[in-house]
RNA sequence: GGGGUGGUAGUUCAGUUCGGUUAGAACGCCGGCCUGUCACGUCGGAGGUCGCGGGUUCAAGUCCCGUCCACCCCGCCA
């Protein structure tokens, strides 16, 4: 098989195109051999691009050279092909192409590369291993769902760059090499050769930068930003991924709902969803007690009702002593008519046991009343005030959860979801979307026996709250926000501290000592001295959204060069070992 | 760090319970034939480190120990 060149070929449109009105046009056409009938007469070739399919006809009388060359194509060789455009008789039309109402006759070919036999076919629903279609990446992204995704991905950045534009957005780039920061993720660290012994960091977010960039006067700014985050994966979580980072100056929340909310209303619109206007809103405090969750999947109901007072006189032990040491006894009804099997109870222990629940208590609803292991140690006017609590109704069933309150939360809103998925409960084409507020300023971690911020330590705190700020620190609510969508978080946000003096203060609320914060943001205290406006923003998460809008599962789909779940890229085998004079430059020896 | 699932031909899988002849199928690939197919058809053929290492055994894809890789989840991470 010799090879040819391009010449002065130029390609007059892509494979996909070619309809019925094209017919009798010369065509010039590039692309892959996405398949070959020989029929030993007549070669038919589907030729292959980015925009679709199209038929090549080689016929010996008509082209013999050409019709002789074709039958040496093989699967993904690149080929040009200068050709006629004809319709099809009705009877050959191909109803499952957008081209299949003419076909290319063929006068000449060039082959302009051959390929080996791919690994795996290039086809849509494959089942092929993840691992292998990574290796070669790209002919995994010659699939035609892979470049949907790329490419609904692209239209997507497309439009939130023009919305942001429009509405007055700034992009400013930031730096990837950048400070340690050790609040929070892990960091990736680069070691600096010219600086010996000290490193940059990846930026996990460019959240001080464009905070900088409100103190500058930039006003508004955005940046469809790469973070880096050295933490465990997930189908959902990367450790470099995207986010649409956004700030902006003389704003309040209701600022940012506007605006995201436009901005959300534009991308989903791309699929023909509508967004509300405006979006509910729910506190987290709100949040926690109807759903258990700082992200509630709101396109249904089933919520969970506390009932701790209601058993705390309790002849159960177990929920006695939830009430009594600080936990939380809460139930979730849950209408199953029937359908939940004594199998599917038995399980619910070890569907909570990895959130440290000890197990799961149920009660079902028949006429005749209570079917469940704890009916006899609750009074009928528990029962009743229990049904009562959850809005239960005969013939569906209520599990009880007590303990402490993450593991009570944690556990039901996973039992919510998950039985809500399996009994098919939740509306297919509902979408639920929603602003969470006010969330908690500080957290408790028992593992650094301190407070630590929930959001970032730069996030400012409820201008009714402030005054406890010291005295009752874990009752301080955040002009804080999260915008969920179907139980999913797209983004979350702040307004930030703009004042020294209240950075201050919250730097010592965690545990900070004034030469320790300096050290660390010296540079953000110094900024916010020199006349910093009132400012916040958000950041949403590019490649969540554009798995959320393809409907894909992992996001590995929807980003084209993804990592495994321990970080490495099987295509480039990065990370790999590196030279012994290359550590030495730097000064780095490794060790273990 | 922990729990779970999987790893057999290029690919997707069967075979693993209860160890036993030469490890199979489909698709793909290679060759022949075929002028209207589009999951082309048809005849023939090639193709295996049963993830890797060790052990038990007369005998290991199958049992045991270790290990690597991929995926899902918890921890971790906004």
């Amino acid at each position: 098989m010799s090879l040819d060149l391009l010449g002065d070929w130029q390609r007059s449109e892509r494979c996909g195109e070619p309809r019925a009105a094209d017919v009798g046009r010369a065509v010039t056409l590039m692309g892959w051999v996405h398949s070959r009938r020989d029929h030993g007469g007549v070669v038919f070739v589907d030729l292959r691009d980015r925009s679709g399919i199209v038929q090549i006809v080689f016929n010996p009388e008509r082209a013999q050279v050409a019709h002789e060359r074709a039958g040496g194509l093989r699967s993904e060789f690149v080929i040009a092909v200068r050709g006629v455009v004809k319709a099809r008789t009705p009877e050959t039309v191909n109803p499952n192409l957008p081209t299949g109402e003419v076909e290319v006759f063929a006068n000449e070919l060039r082959i302009l590369n051959e390929a080996e036999t791919p690994p795996f076919p290039i086809e849509d629903d494959t089942s092929v291993a993840e691992a292998t279609r990574l290796k070669y990446r790209y002919l995994d992204l010659r699939r035609p769902s892979a470049q949907h995704n790329l490419i609904f991905r692209h239209r997507i950045a497309s439009t939130i760059r023009n919305y942001l534009d429009e509405q007055g957005f700034i992009d400013v780039e930031t730096p990837i090499l950048t400070r340690s920061t050790p609040e929070g993720a892990r960091d990736y660290l680069v070691p600096s050769r010219v600086n010996r012994g000290s490193f940059y960091a990846l930026p996990q977010s460019p959240q001080l930068f464009k905070q900088i960039l409100m103190v500058a006067g930039l006003d508004r700014y955005y940046q469809i930003a790469k973070c880096f985050r050295d933490e465990d994966l997930r189908a959902d979580r990367q450790p470099e991924f995207t986010q649409i980072d956004i700030e902006a100056t003389f704003i309040q929340p209701r600022d940012i709902y506007a605006l995201i909310e436009g901005m959300l209303r534009r991308v989903l619109g791309l699929k023909g969803i509508e967004v509300p206007d405006p979006l509910p809103r729910i506190t987290y405090a709100e949040a926690m007690r109807r759903f258990g969750s700082d992200k509630p999947d709101m396109r249904f109901g089933m919520e969970l009702a506390e009932i701790t007072d209601i058993v705390r006189t309790a002849e159960l032990r177990v929920f006695r002593e939830a009430a009594e040491k600080g936990g939380l006894v809460k139930a979730l009804f849950v209408p199953d008519e029937g359908k939940l099997t004594r199998k599917d109870l038995d399980s619910l222990p070890e569907a909570v046991a990895t959130y440290g629940a000890k197990g799961v208590a149920w009660a079902r609803l028949n006429p005749d009343g209570w079917q469940s292991p704890i009916a006899k140690f609750l009074s009928p006017e528990q029962r009743t005030a229990i049904e009562q609590a959850t809005g239960a109704s005969v013939g569906g069933i209520i599990m009880f959860l007590a303990d402490q309150p993450k593991v009570v939360n944690d556990s039901l809103s996973h039992l919510r979801l998950k039985l809500a998925a399996q009994l098919d409960l939740i509306p297919a084409n509902a979408n639920a979307l929603l602003w969470v507020t006010e969330f908690p300023l500080f957290d408790y971690s028992a593992e650094e026996k301190r407070a630590v911020s929930v959001n970032h330590p730069f996030t400012a705190p409820m201008d009714e709250d402030l005054e406890r700020l010291e005295s009752d620190p874990y009752s301080v609510r955040a002009k804080a926000y999260d915008v969920i969508w179907n139980g999913i978080e797209l983004g979350g946000g702040s307004i930030r501290i703009h004042r020294t003096d209240l950075q201050e203060r919250v730097f010592r609320l965690l545990g900070m000592t004034p030469e320790e914060a300096r050290g660390r943001f010296g540079f953000l205290l110094d900024a916010l001295a020199y006349g910093a406006p009132p400012h916040g923003g958000i950041a949403l998460g590019l490649d969540r959204l554009a798995m959320l809008l393809t409907d894909a599962t992992s996001l590995r789909d929807v980003i084209a060069f993804p990592k495994t779940q321990r970080a490495v890229c099987l295509m480039t085998e990065a990370p790999s070992p590196v030279d012994q004079k290359q550590l030495r430059d730097l000064g780095v020896r490794v060790v273990g």
